[in-house]
Formats: structure tokens, sequence, C-alpha cells
DNA sequence: ACATGTGAAGGCTTTCACAGCA
DNA sequence: TGCTGTGAAAGCCTTCACATGT
């Protein structure tokens, strides 16, 4: 995975005009952000198989950490455990669910009907994690009004309406590498804040859009070093 | 992105028997490896436009990183730019391709042939960026034995076979989220070191495995997250 | 007893700033 | 002069260890 953190440190309190309000905004490292929909997943699936009450140990273990830093991940949401007992797996649930702001279904585009968008498109896990698939576009006119997974694609080009219409928060960009760029432009200039890239490029955005990059080949190149340092390795030793 | 990085600094060369060897295996930290593949991708579009020579300020600008975190991530593969000059691109990206060890294409398994598993097969960026799907498998026998992107699927049950046979050195689980550890348990039976999961679970596995994830449902959930910190700031600051 | 919440320590990563070389 | 390569500084993140509370 490829993530972007441009802000250094940008003090949330700090845009706030009050300083003296009751609720301290506590501001959370981006390291931790990233670890709360493990946790987040791992209350859900205990919470379906009726767990009601977890240690950190236990929930660490679920959650591939350690036990110390999960601790302090959750501390940054306040305190909800129990000493000497543990965590309340529903209030827990609750808590990083809001904390995340899962609160209301959040509404998603896709930009791209090709393999990667299809599939995308048909993913049940979207609908079971809080968000809807509203819009599937596409700048190629044949596939524009077929439908795929209960949306018809829509033309790219209105993609600023269908942002403001249907009310998207979150475009997913599943183009081709060479229309990336232009396509991540116009979502910005639609007002998009938070955008999701598959495609095999860096893009330049605003400081003030969140965007993270998910790319395939980056992630097998990364365990082919791997797999070069691990033969050279037992070449050498073994 | 999620990743693993289990060993707490397993030194490689605490592993060679020899001590005073000529190569000094110099280490790169996780962080510059992961951005390797980055830097690559730039050269080698610079490389097909004919561009013979660029900056760390060029470079890191289409990696979208700092000049310095640039130049230090390299210095790690050595010394290869000239003062007051710049990088010689295919030198630069010769020697970034050999560290990643793209020397020879890497043959990878997708277990999973579902919608996820399907794109994943088509997509093109595969044998672009130094791999070929070798194998694609299912536990669903009424796909097995047709054919997705040129690949016949097999049976999930000859998973050790086919990795054996087809020298399969990395496999990607594509699989709903209830099968992957038992999916990831045979893997790692079957000798694989390399994997990546796209499946919605913390996998367990040893410590001499590499394992990289990459979830969905997680990446939007940060986004989520960050859209509700802005909601947030803009209802009490603006 | 037992497990959380958290200062403090230690390790890693990024950034700075400049020496060194073409 | 211009840009690389790199020690040193600063900032994050993780881990430790224990005070705290039930």
């Amino acid at each position: 995975m490829t993530a972007t953190r441009p802000e250094p440190t940008t003090s949330a309190a700090e845009a706030v005009g009050l300083r003296e309000v009751v609720e301290i905004r506590r501001t959370m490292p981006p390291a931790s952000v990233e670890r709360l929909p493990g946790y987040l997943r791992v209350l859900t699936d205990l919470a379906a198989r009726g767990v009601t009450s977890a240690s950190s140990q236990q929930l660490a273990e679920l959650a591939g950490v350690g036990p110390a830093q999960l601790r302090k991940d959750l501390s940054h949401l306040g305190s909800h455990g129990r000493r000497g007992v543990g965590y309340d797996v529903d209030t827990l649930r609750e808590r990083v669910q809001s904390a995340l702001g899962l609160v209301v279904e959040l509404r998603v585009a896709i930009v791209g009907a090709g393999n990667l968008g299809h599939a995308l498109a048909n993913y049940s896990g979207f609908g079971a994690r809080g968000f809807t698939v509203a819009a599937l576009l596409d700048s190629n006119l044949a596939l524009v009004g077929t439908e795929v997974a209960g949306v018809v694609v829509e033309d790219v080009a209105r993609l600023a309406d269908v942002v403001r219409d249907l009310d998207v928060s979150i475009v997913v960009i599943a183009t081709p590498g060479e229309h990336a760029q232009e396509v991540c432009d116009v979502v910005v200039a639609a007002g998009v804040r938070e955008i999701l890239n598959f495609a095999p490029r860096a893009l330049q955005v605003p400081d003030d859009v969140e965007l993270r990059s998910v790319d395939l080949g980056s992630e097998l190149q990364i365990l082919a070093f791997h797999s070069r340092e691990r033969s050279g390795r037992e070449a050498a030793g073994l």
C-alpha cells in the first residue's frame, strides 16, 4: 500500500476558533487511524459470534498487532476498557465505528468500468462496511448505459453532475494509468476531497485532498525484493 | 494498505555465516524498499519518453516524495548519480530493477477466481512489471476447467502440486474472508514465502513468511475518517 | 490478582543543511 | 555554479514497564 500524508501535522484544534472548548479534539496519530479499520473488523466478528468482552491481548492477537499498541491506539479514543476485565465488545465497536465516521452510509463513485471497476462494483464487502456504490462512470461510450452490479454506467463527462446529484463523498479511480491524472483533476474540481487510486501512477492533488493509492504491481515488487533477499541469504548461509 | 513487518530488524548479515565477506550486504530500510517500485515506474516512464537524465528534484516530483528522501533512498543502492548533473535514467532504472529482484520473471499464482481473481488475472500491468500469472485456482468445481485470461482454472486442492510444478514464488489470495486463513495455511505448507492478501482478514503466518495485505474496505474507512474530521472542522471553524 | 492507561525510552524515518565533487 | 551523498537533528512510532483502578 501506498499512502499520502501531505499535511505536516495540521492541528485540528488550531483551525477551530474556540480554544477553551469543552470537547478536547483529540488528534489521533495517522498510524493509529490506519489500524482502526482492522480493530473494527475484529470487533464486528466477535460481536457476530456472540462474544461480549475481550482483553487487549485477545483483540491484538486477532488484529495482528501487539497488545500495548492496541491499548495506546484505543486510548486516543478515550477510556473505554475496564481494568482487570477488558473491553466491552459492543461499546468499543460503536466507539470505533463512530470515530471512523461510519454513522452515515457514505456514497462512493467508481471511475473506470473495466476489469477492476467491474470487480470493485461487485465487491460485496462494500455495503457490509458502510459504503454504497452510487455511480459507475467510464469514458468508453460502448459501456455507458450498460448495467453493472445494479448500477447504470454513466459517461465520465457527467462526473461533476453525478457527484453533486448523488451526494458522492469518495471517488475510486480505476482507470488505466494514462488517464488517471486527468480524471483526478476533474474529480478534485468537482469538489471531492477523498480519493482512492488504483491506477499505477503517483497522482498530484492539492494539500486539502486526502489521496490513498493501491498499486498491485508495487505490492508484488516489494514481495519480489524480499524474495531476492531471501534467496541471496540462503545461497550464502545455507 | 496494510503491511506486516514481523521481524524486529533481523540482520541479514547475521544469518550469513561469513562475517568478513567482501560484499557488504547493504540492508535497506523497509520504508525505502516500499518506495522503490514508485521510482522504478517513474524511471521507466522517462526512459520510454526518451529522457536520458534527471535530477533528484525532477524524479522526486514525479514520484510524489521529497528530493532529500529520494536521494537518501537511492544512496542505499550505492552512488549512481553525478554531482552537478543528476542521474542517468537508464543506469538507475536497471539498478533499481535489479535491487527489486526483477531480473527474472517471477511466477504468480492467484487463489480465488471470483470477481477480484478474475480482474487480477486480466490485469495487463502484470507482464509489463515482470510477473507472469502461472496459475489460477478455485475451490468451486464449477469454475475448475474454465479458462480465464489464457489460464485454465485449477482445483485449489492441487495447490501444492501447482506451486512445485510451475515454480510459483508468489501467491495472491483473492478468496472470501472466511476461507482466507485455511488457504493461507496451505500456501505456507506448500513452501511459498511471499503472499499478497486481498481478503479482509488479518492472516497469521510464520515469521519467515512475508505477508502484505490490501483491504479495500479499510482504505475506504480511512478516507471516511478524514472525511468526518474535515466536516467537523468546517462546522466548527467556518 | 488482573488488565487497562500512560509516561518514558528506544528505534525508525524524515528532513535539514552542507561538504564534496564535476 | 549546481547537484549529489550524507552526517546530524528533529519528529514519529512502537515498546516497555508500571502506576492505577476494579
